[in-house]
DNA sequence: CATGGGATTGACT
DNA sequence: GTCAATCCCATGC
């Protein structure tokens, strides 16, 4: 059977709760699919954050309801896929930054131009393109489709997390909010040593 | 209307 | 390690 979609309800909460709690889901498109293991919080009330400048044309999915995808184009070349989060009029989502291909992995390395595993959607561009999202995509359900998030499969534990400083950024560059699946082989990049620290111990 | 800066990736030294 | 590709959009004149 197939699994039903993570309800609204999941995202209209604190962006940080939704991050943590998003790795060890599943993000699919057309059935192509791979289990989360790495993603990021940004928040309005920080500059790292698109939403940072307030309401215009390019923020207002990220002020809208949450549940949404939120598809933006990164260095004019790639689409980076968040999910809205926190009630409507606060602009806050959380990036999706890597996956562990589930499905449809032939597919996936057509459209990447690569046949190993680990390349097809370890980074948040990588994955976009593996899973066939772009533009057309942005501010649509993520409950609705066609991208969905789907909880993780029963039976499955909840996966150990690592948190540490979000990738890419100039601002608010001090923030511990990316978080990782421990030990995962997918994710955009290794740990740096220094910062490991679960989760879980972390306030 | 012109400009500049990216929540990146892959190729190359 | 360095660097260019490429385009959307916020900002400022």
């Amino acid at each position: 059977m197939t699994a039903r979609p993570l309800p609204a309800g999941f995202y209209d909460r604190p962006v940080l709760e939704v991050a943590r709690d998003l790795v060890g889901c599943v993000l699919e498109h057309e059935g192509v699919s791979g289990r989360i293991v790495e993603t990021e919080a940004y928040h309005h009330s920080e500059p790292a954050c698109h939403a940072y400048v307030g309401l215009t044309a390019r923020t207002s999915t990220l002020f809208g309801p949450p549940a949404t995808a939120y598809v933006y184009r990164s260095y004019g070349i790639h689409a980076l896929v968040n999910a809205v989060c926190e009630p409507q009029d606060v602009g806050a989502a959380v990036l999706i930054r890597a996956l562990e291909p589930l499905t449809g992995e032939d597919l996936m390395a057509q459209r990447r131009g690569r046949d190993r595993l680990v390349e097809l959607c370890s980074g948040p561009g990588k994955l976009s393109q593996a899973l066939g999202i772009d533009l057309e995509l942005n501010a649509r359900s993520l409950v609705e489709g066609p991208v969905r998030v789907l909880p993780r499969p029963a039976g499955e534990a909840p996966p150990t997390l690592v948190s540490g400083p979000r990738i890419g950024i100039t601002k608010a560059v001090e923030l511990p909010w990316r978080f990782c699946a421990a030990g995962s082989r997918f994710v955009s990049r290794p740990w740096p040593s220094g910062l490991l620290e679960p989760a879980g111990t972390t306030r």
